[in-house]
RNA sequence: UCCCGGGUAGCUCAGUCGGUAGAGCAGGUGACUGUUAAUCACCCUGUCGGGGGUUCGAAUCCCUCCCCGGGAGCCA
């Protein structure tokens, strides 16, 4: 039985002198007319192509090799044999080549050369197959890893929060309504569509957020979180956002602002290192041809404690500008994304925590400070990403959480299992958010979220 | 959703004053070479986003719709 290498293993075992096989893709043909021809086959399993040698003794040469092309499914058998030339260091002599599937090229739509963006998302199923998302892909894997095992090594319980619910966590956005109604025939009472007799006898969506639920079971297991799709449907059409994205949301029992930041902020710097030290080939990819600042970008990440301040001392930083802002800046008002970049890669030239918005512009559920004005939330600004992480420390008042549910006009009693946490054992706890996607974005560079997931979608989008 | 900028060959783009469409790459053929974004020669490729209008004549001007990109809002 000769053995099997994924090609990054190989390449990296060099085996010389012994049979192997590999499978993968076919990236170029290039023919010496002395009799023989180099193939370059990539598996997925890395960014570097193994260099195939395949000579005219091969029994299907002239009838197959000679009519590969890129794109082409092969299976080689071959002895792996240090390279006589430069550019890799060993390569395989094949020994069989068998094409188990071919790729026209007068219609397969990628090509040796360097593609646009725009064009590799419409033809998203291919897409994998270039450098590029090849290398972002496997980032976006490894990175998933790394999330698991950063709460694993807290002790954190994962939790498995439900897709439709019929909780919207206020604030989040618009819900994707989940129904089994005909739409063709939708049963009304009063003009409006009665749920009632919908599946689940009542309207439920795809999930804005597991924030809700996690904080229910964070109330009976101390740390938790949730790693899952989320959805907005929201019109946003820009370069940060997307319908269907993955969000990461801990949870802490017991745990104030001061320690969800210092949650928010390791966890960051766990995910910017391992993508530095465990995915080098990749990000070297990203940091030579994508954006030459990156690596410095990262490793400031790295460099010391991210700064912290009140929106309160934003806000007195922003009329000190002296900037003229599109947007005017005034206590109360949201910071908008000129005064949040202004802030995070001119003042401060780095990741930026911002702490205590005004009650006003923030969701029911953050907690109120005692001055009475402000609540206690944070976010986290990462330079040329914005938002990476919203987050908070919850109201565990019973009276004041209803409170300020009633002023946002709500129904409380769509909300009693919620009450219920306060009710019952209620305790100080905290927790945010991290779209991971933005992570994404920030580890490899990529300007465009909808090319660090597989399939995006987006208003107007949905194919593949 | 709003503000800009785009849509021309399979891909990336040029196209002057309105005069009837071009380059590079890819693909095909051949030459050449332990090649590696190979090189050289020749050849092939078009609903100029859709629809309507102005004009003798529209890729070019006008209207309209669709799509894409950048920015903004909303957020992660």
């Amino acid at each position: 039985m000769v053995p099997f290498y994924r090609i990054a293993a190989l390449l990296a075992e060099k085996p010389t002198g012994m049979e192997i096989a590999v499978n993968g893709w076919v990236r170029t043909r290039r023919d010496a007319k002395g009799g023989f021809s180099f193939l370059e086959i990539n598996d997925g399993s890395g960014l570097a192509n193994l260099q195939v040698i395949a000579d005219e003794a091969l029994p299907n040469y002239h009838d197959e090799v000679l009519r590969i092309t890129t794109g082409c499914a092969v299976r080689i058998t071959g002895v792996a044999v240090p390279s006589p030339a430069k550019g890799q260091e060993i390569e395989l002599k094949a020994s069989r080549i068998a094409v188990e599937g071919w790729a026209d090229p007068l219609v397969y739509p990628l090509q040796k050369k360097r593609h646009s963006y725009e064009f590799l998302r419409t033809i998203a199923h291919l897409r994998p197959r270039t450098n590029s998302l090849g290398a972002v892909t496997r980032i976006r894997g490894s990175l998933s890893f790394a999330v698991h095992q950063f709460f694993h090594q807290r002790g954190f319980i994962q939790v498995h929060t439900p897709i439709i619910t019929t909780s919207d966590c206020e604030g989040a956005g618009e819900m994707f309504t989940a129904t089994s109604l005909d739409l063709d025939r939708l049963p009304t009472t009063g003009g409006k569509t009665d749920f009632g007799q919908d599946f689940f006898g009542r309207r439920a969506g795809l999930t804005v957020s597991g924030q809700l639920e996690a904080e229910a079971y964070a109330l009976a297991m101390g740390n938790v979180y949730t790693f899952g799709p989320t959805f907005r449907a929201e019109n946003s059409n820009t370069s940060r956002h997307l319908a269907e994205f993955w969000m990461i949301e801990p949870e802490m029992a017991f745990c104030d602002l001061a320690g969800d930041i210092d949650l928010a902020e390791a966890f960051i710097k766990h995910l910017v290192r391992h993508v530095v030290e465990n995915c080098a080939e990749d990000f070297a990819l990203f940091g030579r041809f994508v954006d030459t600042t990156l690596p410095d970008r990262l490793h400031r990440i790295l460099a010391g404690p991210f700064p912290r301040i009140s929106y309160t001392v934003a806000v007195a930083e922003l009329h000190k500008s002296g900037r003229d802002f599109a947007f005017p800046v005034q206590w109360g008002a949201d910071l908008q994304s000129e005064h949040e970049r202004y802030l995070c890669e001119e003042v401060f030239d780095g990741p930026l925590v911002v702490t205590d918005y005004p009650k006003t512009i923030k969701p029911f559920y953050m907690r109120a400070n005692d001055d009475g004005k402000t609540v206690a939330a944070m976010d986290i600004l990462l330079p040329g990403i914005g938002e990476i992480v919203g987050g908070s420390q919850r109201e565990e008042r019973l009276d004041l959480l209803g409170e300020r549910m009633t002023a946002q006009g709500l129904d409380l009693d769509e909300y009693g299992w919620y009450l219920d946490l306060r009710r019952y054992g209620s305790a100080q706890h905290s927790g945010f958010g991290l779209g991971f996607e933005r992570i994404i974005q920030f580890v490899t560079g990529m300007g465009n979220i909808r090319d660090v997931i597989p399939f995006p979608r987006t208003p107007g989008s949905a194919s593949g």
